[in-house]
DNA sequence: AATTAAATTTAAGTAAGCTTAAATATTAAT
DNA sequence: ATTAATATTTAAGCTTACTTAAATTTAATT
């Protein structure tokens, strides 16, 4: 299947959350950089290739075989994210732009051997769950938002779910790594921001942060 | 640049030896398997993209640009081939296969972190020269086909110049590898044929693979 | 409920990278 | 030196993945 397909089913299935709107060509379109005519032209090509369900002026749905193939190709981006953080000097930023490009040329077979070198890993440096072989993704998730934790609480960082360049410098710069623990010393709930405190700094962070960074209670 | 383009140059870049047939649209065509009218057509784009130059029914010959690229893409190819080789339980096919996707999903910035990580090696798990980031090559090669050797005498294996997946299964089976010693126990030269000895094997080999074995006296 | 705004779809068109078939030029053979 | 064989080029056409502009449908607003 070539990059444009895979990067539609992949678009579609990250957007899949709550509402339905998410998941219309237009948002779809959005995501990838393309006009909507183009979007609908391919939801209706994909349609005819049984990867999803399309509607007129309805949302898009993955079937089965559609979704099976966008977690490959997340299995396959979340795989070379791991092995670009464990052998090179490089930010989480710079890790996610290679492996977007890596993914599409990428073969099951290697995408095995880099799971099997790295002890078949069940989630990436940004927190995210690795889909194995057959598709099947960790999604028990008791992680939350920094966002709704609790004022006095320590908490270790699980996830950081982003593709910006900017917020993946600010998390290098103050230490915001997958597995560190931070202390939530403050909530100013009617501003929708979070303090935290990490390494004996104190930072607030307004909602466009709080909302990304995912943590577990230790 | 595409994909297609890439492969062009260095299909060109590849066939530039002596006889300069080699690099006229039809043989480029057969190499990359696509019709002598493709290569014909894309031979013209490029010329107007000043990465060769083509004039009707003359050889294709590469502009400093074009073997500029052409060298940058087996630059990638050849650190892949190595990173793969160092970490993976990989035979030099499997490695030659996903190389060759792989090098055209990687930025340059990738590639210099791959030739750090490896220590700027000089030459590939085949032997092959990896060109630097400047694009700069090592050409000068003492070593010779296994059908030039002189009988009774010990060398190493320098390359192992093939893409052939039943070329490399025998060479695993035999031990032959770059680096390994052999001996040239007999030359058969009215035949074409060459024997070795390597770990008290005695092998026979036909021209078909004394001419793709290169080694370097001791 | 009618109107306006926004999103989606259809239609027409483009560029890349191919194909096959026919025309033309080059090379090899008699 | 012709003729035959081979290679190259031109021409026409196809598919993929886009574009913009116009038409249509849905959603929002008054």
């Amino acid at each position: 299947m070539s990059v444009a397909i895979e990067n539609f089913v992949k678009a579609i299935y990250k957007n899949d959350n709550n509402d339905s709107n998410d998941t219309k060509p237009g948002n779809i379109a959005k995501k990838l950089g393309i006009s909507n005519a183009a979007a609908t032209d391919m939801a209706k090509k994909l349609a005819s290739k049984n990867l999803l369900q399309y509607e007129k002026y309805q949302a898009l749905q993955l079937t089965d075989e559609g979704t099976k193939m966008a977690l490959n190709v997340i299995r396959k981006h979340r795989l070379w994210e791991a092995l670009l953080f464990k052998l090179f000097d490089m930010s989480l930023h710079e890790i996610h732009r290679e492996s977007e490009l890596l993914e599409h040329a990428t073969s099951n077979f290697l995408a095995d051997r880099i799971s099997e070198y790295l002890g078949n890993p069940k989630f990436d440096p940004h927190g995210d769950p690795i889909p194995n072989a057959n598709g099947e993704i960790t999604t028990i998730d008791t992680s939350m938002a920094l966002s709704n934790t609790q004022e006095g609480k320590t908490y270790v960082i699980s996830r950081l779910m982003s593709d910006d360049k900017e917020f993946f410098d600010f998390c290098a710069l103050n230490g915001l790594k997958y597995g560190n623990p931070i202390l939530v010393s403050k909530q100013f709930s009617k501003n929708k921001m979070t303090q935290i405190t990490i390494n004996n700094n104190n930072i607030v962070l307004n909602e466009d942060f709080t909302n990304i960074i995912y943590v577990n209670e230790i």
